[in-house]
DNA sequence: TTAGTATATAGATATTAAGATATGTGAATG
DNA sequence: CATTCACATATCTTAATATCTATATACTAA
């Protein structure tokens, strides 16, 4: 049960909703996802920190990069995913985040410097 | 996005979550849940009233009790709810509400008065 | 009207969680 | 081997949430 009540805890976070999202369509490092989000690096950290200790995500080093993935394990919080994502259009902010995606790359290295 | 949120913020505290299963299976009153869940009138009665801001139960009033319905447009919450009960014996707690549930009727107008 | 039962709400408190800023760590690089 | 870059964590503040006790309302029945 508390499985279950924590995965519907990460859940209604928006912060951790739009990782989790993103997560379910392929693996990022902290890098991109904050170039995606436009959320700041320590809280996409502590929010991934949460997940991982739900064993919900995992990490793996990659030279300097640490890419998260989403685990599969999880067949209720897939299903769910799949369904939020079925109806993607009714929620904006995770339509403009996928869109975001696709210039994934443009985000690695490049984070923090270029503004201004 | 904030309704999908709100769901599953609502999902995300346990009486809630048992609440929203024994409704999920058929209306009751709060003297009902109150016998089912064994968790105290007050508590039962401010997580539906928050149910019922967020338009996922609806309430009409018969004699002197209150019933409580799910409401079935929430077509992701139902979904959820499916596969939360296909996979119920992996919750004992719900299982054993679901059990209590049979006994419904044993506490309209009863719930507060015999034990001792 | 009074009393009793079912439910709702209020007020106070406590716990939990979110958020920002600052700093720490560890791998890669020069 | 010192610096830089990507990421992690710590601390502090503030905001949400949960929970209890007490009380209010609404209906029922005498």
């Amino acid at each position: 049960m508390n499985q279950l009540i924590n995965i519907f805890k990460m859940l209604s976070d928006e912060n951790r909703l739009r990782i989790i999202m993103l997560l379910y369509k392929e693996e990022l490092c902290v890098c991109q996802l904050e170039g995606i989000l436009k959320i700041s690096q320590p809280r996409i950290s502590q929010n991934l920190s949460k997940l991982r200790d739900l064993n919900l995500v995992e990490d793996e080093r990659r030279e300097k990069f640490v890419f998260y993935s989403l685990k599969k394990e999880h067949k209720l919080l897939l299903n769910l995913l799949e369904n939020i994502e079925e109806k993607i259009t009714s929620y904006p902010v995770l339509v403009d985040d996928l869109a975001r995606l696709q210039g994934k790359d443009s985000y690695l290295s490049v984070c923090r410097g270029q503004p201004k």
